[in-house]
DNA sequence: CTATATTTTCAGAAATAATTGAAACTTTAA
DNA sequence: TTAAAGTTTCAATTATTTCTGAAAATATAG
């Protein structure tokens, strides 16, 4: 595969994924064109290589930029402004991680925290304490672990995962 | 607050959280509603509960069903349809990052793997390689790690991440 | 079989989300 | 200042997704 086809496939398949993952297209587009672009960009040509509006591509660096995962650049001498994504995949990761967790993760904990406390006078009301229960258990185990995983070094990471899984098969 | 009320407010912060995610809300509905019912609920339950149409209802336990997270159950001299729901979070957590894994996750690394192989003949190319390569590695490690989790049973991975993440505070 | 209950499908309608493009706003240089 | 360059906003449009409702298909009982 040429380069050309191999980066436009790249753009594609970022996108598509990202809409399965609540997403927006456009944004995942203009990540995975900054991740693989070896210099900043300016909007002219971002809206160029995407075949998209300037409002569209100011909106969706916005947002980028409100996930921690682009960032402007000034340079001296030069009016416009250029942008930059982090390119490091696991920062990313653990970026999206952290903001999610912040934005979706944490308000749910706090619902099912309230919903626990309701009075099980009635066997509909027993089986629903005892899923809600079931379900802040995990959840708080799974928001610990993310957590964890924030702090973590990739490096130690790696290593402490192999401990855990890939040691069992020796 | 009463259970009425807790019901209604479990069930829309699922929808919510679900679309966030790329999941439709009447299916996330559905699968809370099933989760904390005592019992399985025929198709017209469901509908009034929800106030959705036959039709919405049909799509999404079917798509619940293909998921793997409800079931069909078949009443002795009933003629209609009863569904449930598995109601152990962390089988569901399972099953999710299983079929994520299948439908999503694999056809990824399979796209990059092919883009690795691109010739580094441009600095854009070299790049382009240098980031897919990193993305790869990453998501490599993270399928594994998912794969992993797959396998395990709950009590025996919280004793290991307790092992990793806990045990280091001490 | 035939009638009835139940489930499934799917074209069109409704709702939601994303995008455009142009006007308003801001910044900089002369 | 003023003009030009650049950025942001947002109402209107377009695209996408979801939902409805009724018809078609299927299953069961008599």
């Amino acid at each position: 595969m040429e380069f050309a086809a191999a980066k436009e496939k790249f753009i594609q398949t970022w996108g598509t994924l990202a809409t399965q993952w609540g997403i927006n297209r456009t944004m995942a587009q203009i990540h995975a064109l900054l991740m693989i672009a070896p210099e900043s960009m300016d909007t002219d040509s971002i809206m160029a290589e995407l075949q998209i509006s300037r409002g569209n591509a100011n909106m969706n660096l916005r947002d980028l930029m409100d996930w921690g995962l682009a960032f402007k650049q000034l340079k001296t001498g030069e009016r416009r402004e250029f942008f930059y994504a982090e390119k490091d995949i696991w920062k990313v990761a653990r970026q999206v991680v952290k903001e999610r967790r912040r934005r979706e993760i944490a308000p749910v904990l706090a619902v099912l925290d309230e919903l626990k406390a309701i009075p099980t006078d009635t066997p509909e009301a027993v089986e629903f304490a005892k899923v809600i229960g079931n379900i802040s258990r995990v959840a708080n185990f799974a928001d610990a672990t993310a957590s964890a995983v924030l702090r973590a070094e990739e490096t130690w990471l790696v290593n402490q995962f192999f401990n855990v899984f890939a040691r069992q098969k020796a």
